[in-house]
DNA sequence: ACACCGCCTTGACATAGGTCAAGGACAACA
DNA sequence: TGTTGTCCTTGACCTATGTCAAGGCGGTGT
């Protein structure tokens, strides 16, 4: 984030922000009091927007390109938890943890643009707004509910298993019991994010491609039956 | 629960509920307009208090024994999410996501008594004290936070870097760089918090125990050097 | 005192997934 | 059009951890 700069009153990037359902429901007067606060931040692919162990600032809001949450293990190697898009935030909940440390590290997927709610100024707001505190709390819930779903899957599934779930959860329309999905990430964040290996991702879509469930084609994956490929979880369970 | 009654207005539990952290810091008005709401269940070890899917009825206070959250898969093995012992809450995060299901099974470890407190008469109570929402807020964030630290010990650690670090976890006080621990749960319950087989968790020890690193005693394990375990982390740090 | 029953341990063996190493397919760029 | 770099794939092999099976040990009820 080498120049961050705040925000121009009336930026079209400013009207994004404001449809997001941590900020639609406030009041205009206590979003206008937060404007001031507000600053954009451009991040070139590969660079770190904070890392784990720093103080926490405030949290983000993605204007354009991926942002990815993760940790990297004293052997270097990466684990990536969640990418969030354009229109989401992330990093919410650290304003409210005991130590006022990012837990992870954020770093861009792609050229990115974010803006940065400052922590006070969001908490000084929602002692105002009760609506806005339930929110927030259902916004932190939800996280949560996804960390406790990510718990199961890399604990008591199989790698298998949890690429077919991660298939299935990025269908977004089905037209016939077929649906087409596009990778939106480098296939080597999509192992980092089931946790496991590139490699071993590339072995389970062959093997899958093979047994007629998905059909490949680039970053391309085709379902053929997405029942099918629900099904299929059932005659691999572990 | 077989049998769930309300609470006596005098009862000693009350007082015990009144100093969790979730209901110190209500008004007096406030937590007494809460007490006709509350139950008390008694539970046997091993039953359930709650299946994964259930319509989400409220969150618990734990006034006696041990409840464990977590779940199964398809193929009948278990995964012990958390253990939640006396004076803990649980499931309050519930209250708050989309679909009001727990997430998760929760059962007895052991014989167990738990204060209920229905879901709509704490959220009534939310609206009317900013301070409570913000301590629901630290609170649910914690658990956010606990269940990031497990997601990474269970992707990028290993099952011994796991295990020495719960036991570094228990360590509660430590002489001259060298501590005692009583295993409040039985070993099956570790193995899957840890995500392991009993198997694995036992021979884990007895290769620590060969090191020098531990000394087994039944369901007491003493550490001679709390450094030396720490630093046992970093020698095979996978 | 005995039999039973959880729970834990131990050994022998199996396997999912990781590691290492060698290309291959593109895209960016000169 | 060649060069380079990034990402992906594939094969051969390895290992941490799981599985299966057989006791052992301590508590409880009769």
């Amino acid at each position: 984030m080498l120049d961050s700069c705040a925000m121009d009153a009336d930026s079209p990037a400013l009207g994004r922000l404001r449809q997001h359902y941590l900020f639609a429901g406030l009041a205009e007067a206590d979003f206008r009091a937060l404007v001031p606060h507000l600053t954009v931040g451009h991040l070139a692919r590969k660079e770190v927007l904070f890392h784990r162990g720093d103080p926490a600032v405030g949290f983000y809001y993605v204007l354009t390109g991926q942002i990815e949450l993760g940790f990297v293990a004293p052997n270097g190697e990466k684990k990536t938890l969640e990418v969030f898009g354009a229109g989401r935030t992330f990093a919410e909940a650290v304003t409210f943890m005991r130590r006022q440390l990012y837990p992870v590290t954020a770093q861009a997927v792609t050229d990115a643009q974010v803006v940065r709610i400052p922590n006070q100024a969001y908490v000084d707001l929602l002692y105002r707004d009760p609506d806005a505190c339930m929110r927030l709390l259902a916004d932190v819930c939800q996280h949560l509910h996804a960390r406790v779903i990510e718990i199961e899957r890399a604990t008591v599934q199989n790698a298998r298993t949890r690429l077919t779930a991660f298939i299935l959860d990025e269908i977004e329309e089905v037209e016939q019991d077929a649906a087409t999905i596009e990778l939106a990430l480098p296939k080597h964040v999509i192992a980092s994010k089931l946790s496991i290996k590139p490699e071993t991702l590339s072995r389970l879509l062959r093997v899958m491609a093979s047994e007629n469930l998905i059909v490949l084609n680039g970053a391309r994956v085709n379902v053929p039956s997405v029942n099918g490929l629900k099904k299929s979880l059932h005659s691999s369970p572990a």
